[in-house]
DNA sequence: GCCAACGTTGGC
DNA sequence: GCCAACGTTGGC
């Protein structure tokens, strides 16, 4: 079973609308190296939940992956905002997956926070210049971010 | 709102 | 295939 990190504006999905889903659809991925990950992504993985672009960017609670990558059907909507005029019903190039709430954590693991944590140095989210919105962790560094709840 | 850093686009 | 210009991300 692998573990991810995944970025979600609070303005987009919170973790407590997250909560109230219970479960939802993961779409509106439109970097490659990010649909590459979730590709890769099984059922029962499990993925920490990020807040981005907000006052208190950092990790918030826990999900799960239900189903496996299939073709993003918001890529195929015109009206939406991830629509894809370069995609289509018989050539999708965007990916999506189902996912589960699990936890919410009691506070925000603040960005910042998880910056000062040695264990963490080679966690895409806090090297410089990383913008990935998908992106795996180790079983150290799940276990690492776990405690620090 | 700023801006560093990265990804994408498109002319050549 | 190069690379300049532009767009986006995302913390601060």
């Amino acid at each position: 079973m692998a573990h991810w990190l995944m970025k979600s504006e609070p303005e987009e999905l919170s973790i407590k609308d997250f909560q109230r889903l219970g479960e939802t659809r993961w779409d509106g991925v439109r970097n490659y190296q990010a649909r590459n990950f979730m590709r890769a992504m099984a059922p029962d993985d499990t993925f920490f939940f990020y807040h981005s672009s907000c006052a208190q960017p950092g990790i918030v609670g826990i999900g799960r992956i239900v189903q496996a990558a299939y073709p993003d059907p918001s890529a195929l909507d015109p009206g939406g905002a991830y629509f894809d005029a370069k995609s289509s019903e018989q050539k999708n190039r965007w990916s999506a997956v189902n996912v589960s709430f699990v936890e919410a954590f009691p506070q925000v693991l603040k960005i910042s926070f998880l910056k000062q944590q040695s264990s963490l140095e080679k966690l895409p989210l806090v090297q410089k210049g990383t913008r990935l919105s998908v992106m795996p962790v180790t079983a150290e560094q799940w276990q690492a971010i776990l405690a620090l709840r």
